[in-house]
DNA sequence: TTCCCTTTTAGGTATTATTCTCAATAAGCA
DNA sequence: TGCTTATTGAGAATAATACCTAAAAGGGAA
C-alpha cells in the first residue's frame, strides 16, 4: 500500500545535498497512513500531529509541504476554498483530477488517462521532467444552478 | 478583438440581482486592453489603475477579480509564484494551459483541444455548468535539471 | 426626468493564510 | 568526535479574505 518509503525520501534528499529529518519522516508517514481521497491543509496537519503527541512547528510544516510538492511526492490542491490542501501524489491507477463547484466548493474526483498522457507528452516535448499534472475544472453544480440566492 | 462587452457584464450581473459599477467596468476594460499572454496579480492591477489615474481600492479589486473568475469572465492562475494572477477567459482558439517549472517558475503556454473536450464532457456528465478548464503541468525545466544548485 | 427607498458595493481596517527571516539546533561527512 | 551547513521553529512580513459603515446603483413612483 505504501508507495514511497522514508528511505527513498532520504536518498532523494541526499541526491540534492539536502538532509533527512524526523519532521520530514513524520510528515511523509502521516500522508501515507491517510485514507485515500483525504487531503490535509497545513493547519490540519499541524493539529493532527499535535494530537498524536509529535508536534511540528507551523513554519516547518509549510516549508516541507512545499518542498515535497516540488519533489513530486505530494500534490498541492487549489480547490475552491481559501486554503491549499495536500495529498500523496500517487501513480497511474490512483492519479485523478478535480471538478469543483465555484459556488459551494463541492468537489468531484475523476480519472482520465488521456489527460495524463497529454501532460506527459507536453512536458517531454519541451524537455521538462514531469512531476504532476492536474486538470482543474471550474463549474457550477446542479444544486447551485437551481438556487436563486447569489451564493 | 474584444470578446466580452461591459454591456454583457451588466446584463449577467443583473440576472443574478447584482449591480454594475464603474469599478467593475474599469477592471474589465483593463483586461481587455491587455496584450494576449499577459496576466496580472491583484497588486499589479491596483498599481496600473493608480498610474492611469483611476485608482480602485485593493479590497474592491480582490473582491471583483474573484467575482469575475466565478462568473467565468476571468481565469485565476496559480502559477508557481506565491501570488495568484488573472487573465481574460477567452474561448476556443485562444484557450490554453500551462507547463510550469517548479524551481524557476518559467512557464510555457500550450493549447490542446482534447483536454478542453474532456473538461466539457466531464462537467456535462455530472450536470455541472462549465466555467473554466485548466491543465497545470508541474515539472522541472531543462536548465533547472542541469543546475547543481538546490534552487 | 427626478426623487426616494432598498439593497448592493466600495474601500478602510481587522483577520486569516502563507512565506520570509534569523538564531539555535542537529544532520551527516571526515 | 568535531565541523560545516541545512533545518527547525518562533516571530515578522506579505498575500488574500472578512467585516463594517458610508456611498451609490437601480427600480418604482410622482
Amino acid at each position: 500500500m505504501v508507495a514511497y518509503t522514508s528511505l527513498a525520501l532520504k536518498a532523494e534528499l541526499h541526491e540534492r545535498g539536502w538532509r533527512m529529518t524526523p519532521q520530514r519522516e513524520t510528515i511523509l508517514n502521516t500522508f501515507q497512513n491517510l485514507p485515500e481521497g483525504r487531503h490535509l491543509s497545513a493547519e490540519d496537519l499541524c493539529e493532527l500531529l499535535k494530537e498524536d503527541g509529535e508536534p511540528i512547528g507551523l513554519s516547518t510544516i509549510y516549508r516541507n509541504l512545499k518542498l515535497m510538492a516540488r519533489m513530486g511526492i505530494l500534490r498541492e490542491l487549489e480547490l475552491a476554498e481559501d486554503q491549499k490542501r495536500y495529498e500523496l501524489n500517487r501513480p497511474a491507477p490512483h492519479h485523478h483530477h478535480h471538478l469543483v463547484c465555484v459556488r459551494c466548493n463541492k468537489t468531484i474526483e475523476f480519472k482520465n488517462d488521456s489527460v495524463l498522457k497529454v501532460g506527459a507528452k507536453t512536458a517531454e516535448k519541451s524537455g521538462y521532467q514531469l512531476l504532476d499534472c492536474q486538470l482543474s475544472i471550474h463549474a457550477v453544480c446542479p444544486a447551485c444552478q437551481r438556487s436563486i440566492l447569489p451564493v
